[in-house]
DNA sequence: ATTAGATTCTAACCTTGTTTAGAAAATGAA
DNA sequence: TTCATTTTCTAAACAAGGTTAGAATCTAAT
């Protein structure tokens, strides 16, 4: 117990990292309700009540799932941000955060869907645990639109509000469909993603 | 039971209508696992076991709620097509097929959100039996770029399976964060969200 | 008022789920 | 090997959910 204390902590901590991610996929796949802890205990092999020496309960579970979701997807973001230099325009700034929520969503899918997925379905002592995280990041992206719009970059007549909410939606509803195997690589997805909202669909000058 | 048995079918069929519009409520609200019949069945003044008298199952319940949120929302985009006459261009069918979509899901948003926020947590046999109308309804969508393609509306560097995903993203998650009472009217959210994916948000001429 | 049919309720059955306490097993240092 | 600690299992408690069968109630026509 004291030559290498560490590695104790590593299984242990492995253990728990191994729960952790077979119920995020779990919840992801059938939703908080409809996964049991018998089925989280299958995927690592154990039993349900086994579970109870690394988490204190199905919604402590829960909560953690979402905890690291959040901090998953902010933290990418912030990386690609972090990428740009000063003098970056807003186009720049919006494609690297757009790159950085996609990364984020489809590289880690299990936890963001499980967020994703659940989000407004869970029991309100979890759902209230994660808001303080979940609000501090969409003030990330209020904040981002509004410089936009000091600095003149946006259409006056779009909405910021329904903007932000609709590159939210479509990014969000990429875990629905995306499929690492068959699919574009992700950064790819990202560049044209930011694209279409940049710049819509139509070609230039065109209106028919 | 001769007189007046229209009188007594409707008698049926309105708490039948009853029951489906307290299921397609909650499971928007709480997901198809995390809502009880208890709960439903409290919801329109009957014990549990009495629902049994209108539906089978709790599966065959789900079905008629995703069956009718599918109905609803192919018929609305069909009516907004059917107002245009023939040479509306893609501009003006996508912006019809747009406003449909989103007037359905926000005005039957019980019905349309049970379907959306459950979708790939249901029971296989209630997903795959929704699956062809679903099938049928994307099919439309994919016909709509298709031509528009063809037409020479869309830029050739547009994925358009990524555009349609994008603005099925879009619109679906709306079904999260609308509020009827303090947000903007259906038609003219439906009409900006059409402009963004149209024009994108920056100004014109404008790269950073 | 009676009666047939429609509708709902009651009470149970069976399964499944979360949680707990204590026994058992595994681990690694001495 | 022995021992203390960590980790997992077993077994049960307890609640809750979907479902069913039959009784009870309601409704409306005769």
């Amino acid at each position: 117990m004291s030559a290498n204390m560490q590695s104790m902590q590593t299984k242990r901590e492995k253990t728990h990292r191994m729960v952790l991610d077979a119920a995020a996929k779990l919840f992801s796949e059938q939703g908080y309700h409809g996964t049991s802890l018998k089925s989280i205990a299958e995927a690592v092999n154990m039993q349900a009540g086994s579970l109870y020496y690394h988490f204190s309960s199905k919604d402590q579970l829960m909560q953690d799932v979402l905890n690291k979701s959040i901090y998953i997807i902010y933290s990418t973001v912030k990386t690609e941000m972090n990428k740009l230099d000063e003098a970056a325009s807003f186009s720049d700034k919006l494609k690297a955060a757009i790159r950085g929520h996609m990364i984020a969503i489809l590289t880690y899918a299990d936890y963001t869907s499980a967020s994703i997925r659940n989000y407004g379905q869970l029991p309100d002592a979890v759902h209230y645990a994660s808001q303080p995280a979940r609000d501090e990041y969409e003030q990330f992206w209020r904040e981002l639109f509004e410089q936009a719009e000091i600095a003149g970059a946006i259409r006056a007549d779009v909405d910021k509000h329904l903007l932000r909410l609709s590159i939210f939606g479509s990014m969000n509803w990429s875990s629905v469909w995306f499929n690492a195997q068959q699919n574009t690589p992700v950064e790819a997805l990202a560049a044209a993603q930011a694209d279409i909202f940049l710049h819509g669909c139509l070609k230039q000058g065109q209106n028919r």
